[in-house]
DNA sequence: GTCTATAGTAAGATAGAC
DNA sequence: GTCTATCTTACTATAGAC
């Protein structure tokens, strides 16, 4: 029985995002090849029709996911950069890191991983950065922009008290706000 | 053969410190029970008679790192504060995760680890804020300063170039040069 | 307290049927 | 392309000798 042409690269797809939102949540390392392909569905043994490797998986899914931060930050106005920034720093994005952003949740694993994960990992950090700098002006304080959002959400997922994580995220909220220039939006079009 | 009494409190400390490094530099999950007693001349067999399990000793490593951590910080002048943060945000401490700060190497594991470890590191993290909040004044700007601290070491250990982890780390320091008062350490004691 | 040996489980990866 | 079955290795944890 034949696939049609389009079905490798469909199941692709999933596979990128089942695996993808696993390994936010539970860790790359920490997730079996067997879970991985079980959220999607399969078994273990299709998943080398697909990846050579679980590092090239790994390899993959950030490449993939920072594509997608990439996206929601790029072209944004300060207003609507300011509105992501609230969203990144609610108890919702502490909660639920298989939806969120992969830069917290796998910097850590991919320090450890190959030269190509890690550099499709720099190349979507520097894309969110670049972004930031349209709101900041400087270069140099959209890096702390950047690093106070990731710090922020790292720091708060493991953090038990919801009163500690709170003091966390509206402290570095008030202080990104500043540095995004939130003070002069009033006669600003979106 | 006896062992002296304090035998057994002086291998756990030397446990706690082998084992702590390895879990900074290959992060804990990554690393078996085997390789982390080898890293201190013993053997797997040998490592129950000091821990009950392995989360148990990651809630040990965890206590024992930020404590470490905290005193680094605690009591310290505007100017000391700054030389740390210093050494905090330079390519040394990137490269040498095993004898650097467990908090950015240890967040994304802790954040899956259960509630005696959170709240250990939890406990540290605020004591490290409030070493800080001396500097600062504000508790908000405080949670800032940590934030970057934490967010810029885990990003620069995940990214290649040396370029743009220096771009980073320089952005980030200038940003907290700022909020602890560098401006106004001319005529300061100490 | 530490060793060797081992139980039991789960991991990453491959082979061959469909 | 996906399945089941399996190889090999590594893991956490325990048992018993010294």
């Amino acid at each position: 029985m034949r696939y049609p042409t389009t079905h490798k690269q469909d199941t692709r797809a999933r596979l990128l995002k089942t695996t993808g939102a696993l390994a936010k949540r539970q860790g790359f390392a920490g997730t079996g090849v067997d879970s991985l392909m079980a959220a999607a569905g399969l078994t273990s043994g299709a998943f080398y029709s697909h990846f050579r490797s679980k590092s090239e998986l790994l390899e993959a899914i950030v490449h993939n996911e920072l594509q997608r931060s990439g996206k929601l930050f790029h072209g944004k106005s300060r207003k609507q950069l300011l509105r992501i920034v609230e969203g990144y720093l609610s108890p919702a994005h502490i909660e639920q890191p298989e939806t969120g952003c992969a830069i917290p949740a796998l910097a850590g694993e991919v320090a450890r991983a190959n030269d190509a994960t890690r550099l499709a990992f720099e190349q979507g950090v520097v894309t969110l950065k670049d972004s930031m700098a349209t709101a900041t002006g400087r270069e140099a304080e959209a890096w702390s922009v950047v690093a106070q959002l990731v710090g922020a959400v790292a720091l708060a997922r493991a953090m038990p008290s919801a009163e500690v994580r709170e003091a966390l995220l509206e402290g570095v909220l008030g202080s990104v706000r500043e540095q995004l220039g939130a003070a002069d939006l009033s006669g600003e079009a979106t």
